[in-house]
DNA sequence: ATCGGCCATGCTAACGTCAACATCGGCGGG
DNA sequence: CCCGCCGATGTTGACGTTAGCATGGCCGAT
């Protein structure tokens, strides 16, 4: 591999210094139009491409955005990779991803993305304490997807999808169809969307003044839903709000073994409206995150930061689509 | 933000040169025992980190891997590249993410890569033909995952699961039960994956001497299984080999909406073990591909290559895991 | 005509690291 | 006792880029 085009050969080719070149790379306005396009005539007859990592090197920055997770498995959070993954790019930024080992990482693996240059990280917060008591590398912004809004500020950022609300309109749907209880199968208590979907559940039941059930507990996958309900299904259940598709998934097998049919005996209702949903048996009725949109509010809040405006506080809208697994609850 | 700790700062706490900062760095034996261990300390008080981008510029080497897909939110992908990461981050290269705008855009993808200076790429091939009419960056080095062996060689290596193994599995499972024909639901034709995993099942029909029908075609999304099923179910079908897990989900809905029961009518294979697998209703059969290996072997093969070993060909077995969406044909 | 100011462009140095070569001291063999 | 070698360490420069300042020409205002 013969050594690569740099800015020299361009500048030498053009009949300008290098300077003139680099003017023309980052769009100066210095730069006389005829000299502009003998720069770029050269750049093109070379094949051109700036050297990130010399770019790097001399600015300090490296239009790489960073992402953490602790898995990257996950359906929600691969969904969100996939639209910061766009965002990024359509930015000119590169994305880089780390996974967290452990659940207490997220110092070392902030710390490992200051060491690789970013210049800043969306977090997708699933331990909201285990984000929350991270030390952030001096310099780095941080995005932090999903968590309360309480450390915001400064070069922390905040986005979040409005589970509260999404969760509130499912039970309320529920309640509006009949439902005299609505139970709620809750997601693993150390994370901040689960919480916020318990809430939105009380939200409705308090609205309506009807009391709420202790909630069931799983760990937002399929499995764990099914044992929830195979371990403590309450007696005269007709509604659940699951936290989660997959969740609502187990759960509905669970309740097809023990001789319930969905929606007849009981209605259920998921959250994410994950791919598969309208795919599930019955179809699900559940609580659609805008990915796309969280993805591109996260970066651009952080590059707002970066390029030193202000980061602020994002909320996306969630959306109740209704499908076959729920109807009134039967007479009698 | 105060200047970073440089080399030049650790030399002068230790009072030894930058070059000899460089040399304990590096793991270079040309040290002194007493004198690396004071540059430690030094290193260690101040918090020294080297700087990837000055490393970068100086040997050309970024340290970084490129993963390229034309989605990152699919199940298979998103294992994939849970696996391709951490694989990375354990040999301590960092790892890049790209999605394809088009399905032609390979090239410019690779292009970017090479822009952005990533050692090496890890391709999750998903048609074919747009990876094989790509133009390769020179001194980029590839690993295809999931293409057909032809193009191995060179700088691009090649690591694929045993498809076609886990199809034969899967069918011939189903034979043993006793079904005297195996129906397919294949993936789309562009797709490797789904040609070898039709080769298998064409294989294992073969081996039986059953003649094989013509195969049912869908998209990998459960919703393409099921409008496959809607639309054109076989009459006397009593075995049901779908190229994917979600596909068969899509495929078990249709057969129910159409009164067959699974297994106790149809029995039903699917292909992943994807995490809801063992949730669906019934649980799953399915052929389970063992993606930390897949991943793990992409990144060997990779790093190898850029290192300078030969790159070679891999096949990463499947395995056959039997849940209770299958059973032996009801005598009739 | 003179001068200040502006515009286009060039020159120099520096970002942090490492490869290549230089230096220095000690030690064993002749 | 001197030479040559080796092992440990230092010096220099370059990777490709851009910030900051310098230069020189032109124009309008005085």
């Amino acid at each position: 591999m013969q050594r690569r085009v740099s800015m020299a050969d361009v500048a030498a080719r053009a009949g300008v210094s290098g300077q003139t070149v680099s003017r023309v790379v980052n769009s100066s306005p210095r730069v006389d139009a005829a000299t502009r396009q003998r720069v770029e005539r050269a750049m093109a007859e070379l094949g051109y491409r700036p050297h990130r990592a010399a770019r790097a090197l001399r600015t300090g920055r490296t239009q790489t955005l960073g992402l953490l997770a602790t898995t990257l498995a996950s359906v929600g959070n691969s969904r969100m990779l996939q639209a910061v993954a766009e965002a990024a790019a359509s930015r000119g930024y590169a994305l880089t991803v780390l996974t967290l080992g452990g659940p207490d990482g997220v110092s070392a693996a902030l710390a490992q993305f200051g060491e690789q240059g970013v210049d800043g990280v969306v977090v997708l917060n699933e331990a909201t304490a285990a984000t929350e008591s991270a030390t952030i590398p001096t310099g780095l912004h941080l995005v932090v997807v999903d968590a309360p809004p309480g450390r915001a500020g400064g070069s922390v950022g905040i986005v979040q999808s409005d589970h509260r609300g999404g969760a509130r309109a499912a039970t309320t749907h529920l309640l509006a169809l009949g439902h005299a209880a609505v139970h709620h199968l809750a997601g693993p208590a150390s994370s901040f969307a689960a919480a916020e979907r318990e809430a939105g559940w009380r939200d409705a039941l308090a609205d309506a003044g009807v009391a709420a059930p202790v909630p069931l507990r799983g760990d937002w996958s399929a499995a764990s839903g099914h044992r929830a309900i195979v371990e403590r299904m309450p007696d005269a259940i007709t509604a659940l709000f699951a936290a989660n598709d997959q969740m609502a998934l187990g759960a509905m097998r669970a309740l097809a073994e023990a001789g319930r049919r969905v929606p007849e005996d009981v209605s259920v209702v998921g959250f994410d409206d994950v791919a598969d949903a309208a795919d599930y048996r019955p179809p699900l009725t559940t609580v659609r995150q805008d990915f796309d949109e969280l993805g591109e509010r996260a970066v651009h809040a952080l590059i707002a930061g970066i390029e030193g405006e202000s980061t602020s506080v994002g909320l996306v809208p969630t959306r109740l689509v209704e499908r076959a697994s729920t109807m009134p609850p039967r007479r009698g």
